[in-house]
DNA sequence: GAAGAAAGGTTGTTGCTACAACAAAACTCT
DNA sequence: AGAGTTTTGTTGTAGCAACAACCTTTCTTC
């Protein structure tokens, strides 16, 4: 019980830290910054839309909406994919990618001043592990994950 | 930067679950059942709306709406405070009441299955120290979780 | 090779949350 | 006691997310 509340409480208050902070800095939503982060990362700096939904864990849906209200501000561009006439690709474009690099330092320094340096070096490894074991419920998949697992099986 | 994807992975999947549970059993969102809930377990049912957006961790603008809708569907019931006439209290109804008694054995169990039982005792030992020195900053005032603190100083 | 199922996306609607503006009661200070 | 400030709460608005309906293309199967 004393652990689930605090899994509450967290969840229900790191949202509002990230959004706030990257709203009121760089006019963007948590995720739609975290939407472009993945994007920026990618090859080509392109992901296929359901590719980058599994990697933000959205629904498509969601996604389409998103990437839409994206595309109007010129930060992403769509285009459909070649190989595969049912699929759309979204792509970064420079503007994007520079309101990410604008982003990044200001959401770091939030993330490492509100969580990370609350941490000691051992409960950070306590928390990865723990976050495995709940994600192994939550997220079977690894979805979310799969860009950074080092001990990769 | 494996700890932070984690921690993010969860913060965005968790609630998904939570509500969908809740919603398709229940007919109440996780924010609801939640307030609900922590009327359930105040003296006389009963609370200060300042009061209850603390536990629940709201703002009070958000709870106001929150408790209107409940009210409108008679789970809920709003009076004047006797004691501060800028006050507003919160009480739950019979109806309210049964609510919560209905929808908490699905609940207890949907947390039990997607969360506590991937883990194992030690880890849930960990989960609720890190979770303690995460809400050090996110929630220094400890709102939410002064209804559970074993070891208060 | 045609019918049906699955994959991949988009769009419209509804409901909730954040933000800001507002109002009334209760302190504070002289 | 009166002016200003703080506390307590409500309401209107705008924007985002969930859900469902829909469309097109690809795969499967006979």
């Amino acid at each position: 019980m004393a652990a689930w509340l605090r899994l509450i409480a967290i969840v229900e208050l790191l949202p509002g830290v990230l959004d706030s902070q990257l709203r009121r800095d760089a006019g963007l939503s948590h995720f739609e910054y975290f939407v472009l982060a993945m994007l920026s990362e990618a090859e080509a700096r392109t992901l296929r839309m359901t590719a980058l939904a599994h990697r933000t864990n959205s629904t498509l849906a969601r996604l389409s909406h998103v990437v839409r209200r994206l595309e109007d501000r010129g930060l992403v561009e769509r285009f459909p994919c070649p190989e595969d006439a049912r699929a759309t690709n979204a792509r970064l474009t420079a503007a994007g990618w520079d309101a990410v690099v604008a982003a990044a330092p200001g959401h770091v320094a939030n993330v490492r001043g509100n969580v990370l340096d609350g941490l000691s070096a051992e409960q950070v490894r306590q928390l990865t592990e723990v976050g495995d074991a709940l994600l192994a419920r939550l997220d079977p998949k690894g979805a979310m994950t799969a860009l950074y697992r080092p001990e990769d099986a």
